[in-house]
DNA sequence: TTGTAATTAATGTATAAACATTTAATTTTG
DNA sequence: CAAAATTAAATGTTTATACATTAATTACAA
């Protein structure tokens, strides 16, 4: 059923109401053609996130707060982020020696590679 | 950050890409908004879906089955989120007499309420 | 009719997300 | 300087999601 089927099927009050809820499903469907366009690649849309900020810094460190700071979605839990992309080695982490509470970032060459393959592979994405 | 400045911040081999990048940050802003708005009402997106289908339905029952089918997204579990809907007595299932493996499932009153409740607050969401 | 296939829903399981709490280090204050 | 407050990251916990598997029932074919 398409979305607008979908959308159909129910009586709503207004228009407007009618408008919101399109544009939820709307958001739903572009977010799971999302994660099915991730998934080959082995990585989530908020690992992509972690992984597009660290390759904007081309190859500087950056701590897991400001990596926080600059993701959209503030309440996902970077530490556990660079954590996953850690284990999938495509980011390296050392503690900063200036403040050891803090943990510096960085992008991978297999990190910035793998983004780059994304990045080619995106214009299948706009179906 | 704003969406946009979030996307400024790398660079990209072209517009193509990134206007694709900004649709995929769209859709998980508005999802996002979206689980927070639904939050306070106490079910989840796809809750709310199984919900609308079943309020479609004008107080006739409906397989798990035929909710699945009229599903946006096919993979996620009919049998459970009815469990969830069922768990908070918004909705209730008895098995189908003719057909022994299904099960019949209708929205109760509470259920019709909570939907009309929600789409009250909807002029919220458009922000 | 009886055994096999197909169908319906439920359950198992692994991973992720949201959010709270904890631990360690640093800064501030009395 | 010592105690309290703050900050950074990690960890705990609960719930949801995606997908595979299972169990029960029905349909079908020999």
């Amino acid at each position: 059923m398409s979305i607008s089927d979908e959308i159909k099927q129910s009586s709503f009050k207004n228009e407007e109401t009618k408008a919101v809820i399109n544009l939820i499903f709307t958001g739903n469907f572009i977010v799971q053609r999302q994660q099915a366009f991730m998934k080959p690649f082995g990585i989530t849309m908020q690992q992509f996130n972690v992984l597009r900020i660290l390759e904007g810094q081309k190859g500087k460190a950056i701590s897991v707060l400001s990596i926080t700071e600059r993701m959209l979605d503030k309440m996902s839990n970077a530490s556990r982020l660079v954590d996953k992309l850690f284990a999938k080695k495509l980011v390296s982490r050392v503690q900063c020696e200036k403040d050891r509470r803090a943990v510096d970032v960085y992008i991978l060459p297999a990190g910035s590679a793998l983004i780059n393959q994304i990045e080619v592979h995106l214009d299948e994405f706009r179906k």
